[in-house]
DNA sequence: TATAATTCGGACAAAAAACTCTTTAAGGAG
DNA sequence: CTCCTTAAAGAGTTTTTTGTCCGAATTATA
């Protein structure tokens, strides 16, 4: 049901840089400050995404990071596929390592049109469109300093 | 995406255990076995289970595990709110704390449908249902034992 | 060139999840 | 009552995930 920390920092950072002016490297210290996420942390996965080639990466004075000439076009979908693995969408929902429709635990059919629909909503989201979401105020990326609520 | 592998084994271990006559103990070892699981480990799930009530166990000889009465049609939604905890549909999706359609990150009013879907199919699907379609032979409840794919 | 600011890389630490081991309690059968 | 079989309980281990720390490399600016 839900994503791992790594996954939901990288999104909510991708969508904080994407909010921000383009070519403009955005330091992660403000990045992990306003997301009220670990610093060192949080510098590993865009090192990672980096990598990955959807961020810019920029040392020294007036570094930091910035997404890649095009890459606000990108879908949650191929995020999650650098951060969760390649194909994070096949793995059975039982955990066997063969499942398909031709050899399929017993939830199998049940589960592959919601599936569908969740990797379509991956498909369809994109990092612009989220980072614009957020830019009209409506939506909030982060919790609010003073909330201490269970998790 | 994924469940926890602790969620896995107790849907898989309730399944199988639904799928044997009702009454008669099933052994922790023999649904290690037949699931090809840590039987030491499944053991503490079977257990927890009893603690909430979905099954009954009984020590000694003929002992073992049956699903408590009426338990049969209880859900997996049940399920996984014992082994994932009360609200695991109830989390964000980018793990903020607060996060409700007053309140929301941006991904929140695209998710909350394909949530409701996934939360509508494990109110749907029921141990006895599972079952039966695992009785038919069409589907799997564990991998065969010589497949060492990779996971 | 010196300095300060930043990412990079690797090792390390802590916490959580997955898994094991050992002992105890309970129940059935001889 | 004794023996065997089973689950219960709790401590311990391993692996993975999450998070920290520090020194080195890089870059703008004075």
């Amino acid at each position: 049901m839900v994503l791992s920390r790594t996954s939901q920092y990288a999104i909510q950072a991708l969508i904080y840089i994407a909010t921000q002016a383009p070519g403009e490297p955005v330091l992660n210290r403000d990045i992990a400050e306003r997301l009220n996420v670990p610093a060192a942390y949080l510098a590993k996965i865009l090192q990672n995404l980096c990598k990955h080639g959807l961020l810019d990466s920029f040392r020294g004075r007036l570094g930091g990071f910035c997404l890649r000439e095009g890459m606000q076009k990108s879908s949650l979908m191929l995020v999650l596929q650098l951060t969760e693995g390649p194909d994070f969408t096949k793995n059975c929902i039982l955990g066997l390592k063969e499942c398909s429709d031709e050899t399929a635990c017993p939830m199998h059919f049940k589960w592959k049109p919601v599936k569908n629909r969740i990797i379509a909503m991956l498909n369809a989201m994109t990092l612009e469109e989220l980072a614009k979401a957020v830019l009209t105020g409506k939506y909030r990326l982060a919790d609010l300093p003073g909330s201490a609520l269970a998790a």
